[in-house]
DNA sequence: AAGTATTATGTAAACGTTTACATTGTGCTT
DNA sequence: AAGCACAATGTAAACGTTTACATAATACTT
């Protein structure tokens, strides 16, 4: 069994509550006591029990971190970027992934209410009324990851979507020379599809060329179809922008086994610069995003609330 | 405030006891009042204080997942294992994946020790003395990802890093026809990469063709050095079988370069089946592992031990 | 109808901390 | 040397559950 803080006061010959103190660092307490009460606390090897400071401070230090399963390499960074962050300030990371048992509403309410965590990180492009009057009710602090820039009220940590499509439109259009572009999007409702959708359109238009769109839902499979009924419509695009890389893959999929040459026959651009994407043949065009980045600076705003209690 | 028992008890003139039970499906309760508790606790959006509840079992629905910082898509992999098996079954994932602060074995010592999770899964290679030691007097249950089959005491989930590597290199002699080969290895002390190496060497030797073996690290910059150093060097193998894929990469890029064509040239095998590995160009012959099995099998493992008790 | 077995519920302690408040001790002021 | 301020430590309640044990209510014997 573990050592408690009573065996640690006993030894010491002092109360409980001034070993608590020498454990917080309670200024309070004398240097001489302060120094005997660590030392017989190593001695013992004595760890204070996080569930029952959790419990009597009624807050933890646990941060849940919840994203959708879609996501693939995303997953990785953003969850490196955030514990990197959490774990240097005395927090652990919670990090929930599948839904298969629940649906995600349900585990949010759960997650926020039953006092286990004590800050929210959620990843979700998509967030339907109701999830949106769940987190407005949360007593925890909430940090959203790449949701839709109109909502109001709340912490939020985004892309620039928007911004980062239509720089790669133009870049195709002025730099490449293409004069017709397709993009494939991504789900409908989902936030960073709609603005990948918005930044290519805005910029077609803006420099007056042809384009077209076509519905897919960030899997491979979905670019593999999209491209192939892009490639044989009658109007054929000289370049596919798709709303992401693997979308992207598929495109080169099905353009292989067409004997399609990329970029001679058909321009592929992607989003996201996953791993994946610099080792295809030939290298895939695609917006760089830094996840990691995303993922320190949710953990850091989040903690900034947790402790200072600011509104967003 | 979010509402407790014991206002849930007040409203519905019954004890915290009896609310208690019927919070943990008692079957000594009665049927009628336990439904109208639970109609009460849902009217008041009554959700347990899990910090409470895992404060007086003495036990949390936490599990420990503790990653090195190496491993790159094999980390997705696992977590999302092991996370399925547990949500499934009522348990939370912590992971713990940089080692900036504090050396992995404290960590890992504060881990076990402050009474935070219920047991723990840890990815670790090489497992130094002093840390089987922390190991072996842990009060809570350890499964081992991929150490030391010689470890005795330990639950261990292993990847079969020997059969793996051997029988890839039986298919090189075999079915490829090469009749030299060469194996960049892991780090020193490494098990997955002890293994490999071995199961490499045995296979050569049974089928008594020559070979070599350098070190590498499991990066991908050891990988382009020790293909440079193996190509250029006075008895070229015929191919280079290199114990993890991003070493691999490493001697696609190394070859490319130099204009060496793959296969024709020199063949190049890979372990682990990263996601990139069918997208290089010739696409990676490699030793396929399912990594998130792996992890659900931890997570299967950890939990028994955690609810039997058996000692592994 | 009394006694007994069974079922349903209540009582209260316990878990390991933190912390407001109380007490004691020390040194300083006059 | 009495009084006071302040520093150091102690006392005890509180946090929200679970659970062993006690009690009350009901049903089943005969």
């Amino acid at each position: 069994m573990a050592a408690t803080i009573k065996e640690v006061a006993r030894k010491a010959n002092v109360s409980i509550a001034t070993v608590s103190r020498v454990l917080n660092n309670d200024p309070r307490v004398a240097k001489k006591t302060h120094d005997r009460i660590v030392e017989i606390a190593d001695e013992l090897n004595y760890k204070p029990n996080i569930l029952a400071r959790n419990f009597v401070k009624r807050k933890s230090n646990l941060i849940g971190l919840i994203l959708p399963e879609i996501i693939d390499e995303f997953f990785t960074e953003i969850i490196k970027g955030v514990d990197e962050v959490l774990y240097g300030l005395g927090f652990y990371t919670i990090v929930a992934s599948s839904h298969k048992y629940k649906s995600l509403r349900e585990e949010i309410t759960t997650f926020i209410n039953n006092g286990l965590i004590s800050g929210l990180i959620l990843l979700a492009p998509e967030l339907s009324d109701k999830l949106q009057t769940v987190l407005k009710d949360s007593i925890i602090p909430v940090v959203l990851i790449n949701s839709d820039p109109a909502l109001k009220g709340f912490d939020r940590i985004a892309l620039d979507n928007y911004e980062g499509a239509f720089n790669m439109t133009e870049y195709l259009i002025t730099e490449k020379k293409y004069t017709s572009l397709a993009h494939i999007t991504g789900p409908e409702g989902n936030n960073d599809s709609e603005l990948r959708k918005k930044g290519f359109i805005d910029a077609c238009k803006k420099n007056k060329v042809k384009y077209s769109v076509v519905k897919g839902n960030f899997s491979k499979e979905s670019g593999y179809n999209c491209c192939r009924r892009l490639v044989s419509g009658k109007s054929k695009p000289q370049a596919i922008f798709a709303a992401n890389d693997m979308m992207a893959i598929g495109c080169y999929d099905y353009l292989q086994k067409s004997g399609l040459k990329i970029p001679v026959d058909v321009g592929v651009a992607g989003y996201d610069d996953i791993f994946v994407a610099q080792y295809l043949s030939p290298s895939l065009t695609t917006v760089r995003i830094n996840i990691e980045d995303i993922g320190r600076h949710a953990a850091d705003t989040l903690i900034q609330r947790i402790n200072n209690g600011l509104e967003p």
